[in-house]
DNA sequence: TTCTCACATCACCGATCGCCGATACGAGCG
DNA sequence: CGCTCGTATCGGCGATCGGTGATGTGAGAA
């Protein structure tokens, strides 16, 4: 059997704007302000977003005196990765086993 | 830059019966008949998902007689593997960059 | 202590989604 | 031809989602 991925965590990564967010802690560890000024979107809303990656278990979070840094956790995105692989090359060898008309 | 994916192909997998078929999809052709015994689902349901799948790119339509078979386009679940590979492995070296404190 | 700032949570509301039954359509069979 | 079957589409209704302003909280600064 393939390894399993909860759907939640691909639902995280639905959004234009998670995807958007997830692409910029890809490159630096942030904090909600910073988050704000790169997309332009509103505290509230970021927070609510951060909440939907956080439960995902997509990022963790680092309290810095008052700020809190966001990091991705590299080893779901990892897994994320494998899975679609393992997809991709199980569909590759598919196009031929064809179940008949019932 | 990194590949862009587009969110619309990570929704649609972001639901669990959807999923479930891209799952059975990869590992055989099958037709919408086959996918209801397979699924439990009822055809107009089901007969959505396919939309949104087949909107989003991912699935491919086979006309064969009066049944249309289903089968997954790998290249783009290749296209989302290698990009969340690409993003595991920038998260890896993110850690440590740090932006500073505004 | 009091104030300020960074961030989270709450309640609301409009938009969208998911599933449904009904129905349309087209291909093959009689 | 008419009928059946496989599939797609439509309109609807309830549920969920996404964004908002208001408000809460807790840590530092003054």
């Amino acid at each position: 059997m393939l390894t399993s991925v909860d759907p939640d965590v691909i639902r995280a990564l639905g959004d234009p704007l998670r995807l958007r967010i997830v692409a910029l802690l890809a490159r630096e560890t942030l904090c909600t302000t910073h988050l704000v000024e790169e997309t332009g979107a509103r505290q509230t809303n970021l927070s609510n977003h951060m909440k939907v990656l956080r439960e995902a278990g997509l990022v963790e979070t680092e309290p810095c005196g008052r700020f809190t840094y966001y990091k991705l956790k590299p080893e779901v995105l990892a897994g994320l990765s494998d899975r679609f692989a393992e997809l991709a090359a199980s569909a590759r060898t598919a196009a031929e086993n064809k179940r008949a008309c019932p």
